[in-house]
DNA sequence: ACAGTTTGTGTTATCGATAACAGACTCGCA
DNA sequence: TGCGAGTCTGTTATCGATAACACAAACTGT
């Protein structure tokens, strides 16, 4: 026999006191003698209660709830930046609610819809480019946006993030103040990762900047590039353009897998060719010969949107462009 | 000037119907015409209207939120499973309210609480260990329980896992089936990874089962292990125990740290030492050489969650335990 | 001792959608 | 033509907590 769970009402009922004292009781620093507050927890606990945010969120238009969109779930990268923003909300008590877009952007507007409707109090974006669509509801929705990973040119509305093609531009301007020229770079142009795109053509103008051609491009399909396919991108490296003297890879696990192809085929890195990735991921760190990378502090990235979030929830404030300097770490994949 | 945002009153006014057909023309299926439909919904975009979701949960008692809990969110496997289970989910526009515990039971329960506030249709947690008060919140909730990537003697209601321990027992006797005996098991005893426990008793068990001594084992610290504590243990381990034949590592991304140790150190796999992980993560198929490891098939964790709850949803059921059978994957490490 | 503050509690109305019920209308078939 | 079944729309009450206001009791300082 299932009864009907118990309501605040019923909770006030056992402790002899009125439900606003027990909705009080609840909260964090709200006056209720501590006699009271026992009682009333006491009664709660007999009864089985169990708060129902339900009703307190319409009542109270307060969800608690910050909305988040990643591209993928399964990417140490953005897991550390969502690590950081839950960590940082965590002592306002928000909750996350998360969502990955599958690095396409009509599912970042279905998402978008979805989350909106459960009236966050803020919502994070990753990239900085949306349908038209998703980019009019986030202009409408009367709440903090902060676009993350990159730095647009028509925010929406804050922003923390780096420029991803001038990040790959610091690699390039080291191999190349190194003496090397005939440098190739591996990831897709494929619209939907635009921030794989805009490394790749960080990397063209860079070239192009240096007076270096840029034709040394390797697709190596669809995001994310895994590392099975910056293997087979290496592979088809390897055999148009043979004299490459470095390459750069969209991601550290694409990195790894072209390295691990080098070692299939005996090719000695850094020695007869050199490698760099992206995003400082522990396999670039662990791995032999140890990958150079590009560390854009996905972390920080994440506790910046959440302190930056926490003083917007207290103040509003005009939009913000809060800006990450990525870090160029050299290994022995390159040295 | 910023004014109220439009509720579902404003566009019936606008549309000239009542609320009660716009709410049904926000429906899958109700029963509107396709001209009031229409109508309803254009009117709802000029006036901007985003659909209140907590007035309607509220309301109906239905929130179409399914709670998770996993480890950690920086995990391919436990990323795997929370794939499977979104996208089995989505047909029926559930959403998942995604929280990680760290290792953590304190934390789980935590977790557990809040979520419960939020009046999830069902709620999913991953592994069979629990602190009393989760599970007693567990016990009393009253919707579907489902606990993960375990089999635990005394389950809260519904269970989608597998043996851990069974499973590096399959590994185990591929090693002693090929004549090795002197094997070894690197992982924590940590209280806080049960999983990992599991694992490294399944060991020690399997070697007794087949009369070797299981004193080679090797503690590489905290949860999660990462790639560099599999090395460092890697290390102690051959300083301590020169002659291991084999070395099965708590997962596949310390057995990776491992095989890097050994590459530092110019010692040849499989010929000198054999090594194996768990989890079949990316990294041990693309590395050379290539890891034996075990698949647990998390994603399909996630999609046999996703029906089991689709259909607790429908009909209540009595606790059903679904298990899944891991495989054993011979690679280059092992050869 | 007394006005002024702080502290603890109660009363009433309300957040915005929808379940439950009811009624009007259309359609098919005898 | 009439009747039952199905389709579409409206009315009323309600989900469970809390904002806003009110007020008594317990303090504070001069």
């Amino acid at each position: 026999m299932t009864r009907k769970p118990p309501t605040m009402a019923d909770v006030a009922k056992a402790a002899g006191v009125s439900p606003m004292t027990v909705s009080r009781a609840f909260k964090r620093d709200s006056s209720v003698s501590d006699a009271t507050r026992a009682a009333i927890l006491q009664a709660a606990e007999t009864l089985g209660y169990v708060f129902d945010s339900t009703a307190s969120n319409l009542r109270s238009q307060r969800s608690d709830f910050v909305a988040v969109t990643v591209p993928s779930i399964n990417n140490a990268n953005f897991a550390e930046t969502v690590r950081g923003l839950s960590e940082g909300l965590r002592a306002r008590d928000l909750q996350i609610l998360l969502g990955y877009t599958d690095y396409d952007m009509e599912e970042e507007e279905r998402l978008i819809e979805q989350f909106l409707r459960r009236r966050p109090e803020a919502i994070v974006v990753t990239g900085g480019r949306h349908t038209d669509r998703a980019r009019r509801m986030l202009e409408n929705a009367a709440i903090p946006v902060v676009e993350t990973w990159d730095l647009p040119e028509d925010p929406i509305g804050h922003v923390v993030g780096f420029s991803n093609a001038d990040a790959v531009r610091g690699m390039v301007d080291h191999f190349v103040r190194r003496g090397l020229t005939r440098l190739a770079f591996i990831g897709g142009d494929a619209q939907r990762d635009t921030r794989g795109t805009d490394r790749r053509r960080g990397f063209i103008r860079a070239m192009q900047d240096h007076g270096l051609e840029a034709h040394r491009l390797i697709d190596a399909g669809a995001p994310p590039i895994s590392m099975a396919e910056g293997a087979m991108a290496m592979g088809l490296l390897l055999a148009r353009f043979p004299d490459t003297q470095a390459v750069i890879c969209v991601s550290d696990l694409s990195a790894f897998g072209a390295l691990t192809e080098c070692q299939r085929r005996a090719v000695p890195v850094p020695e007869r060719i050199e490698i760099a990735g992206f995003g400082d991921y522990d396999v670039g760190a662990v791995c032999v010969p140890a990958l150079s990378t590009i560390n854009p502090f996905p972390r920080q990235i994440g506790s910046r949107t959440a302190e930056l979030i926490l003083s917007l929830l207290d103040a509003p404030q005009p939009p913000r462009v809060i800006e990450i300097t990525p870090e160029l770490i050299l290994r022995g994949s390159s040295a």
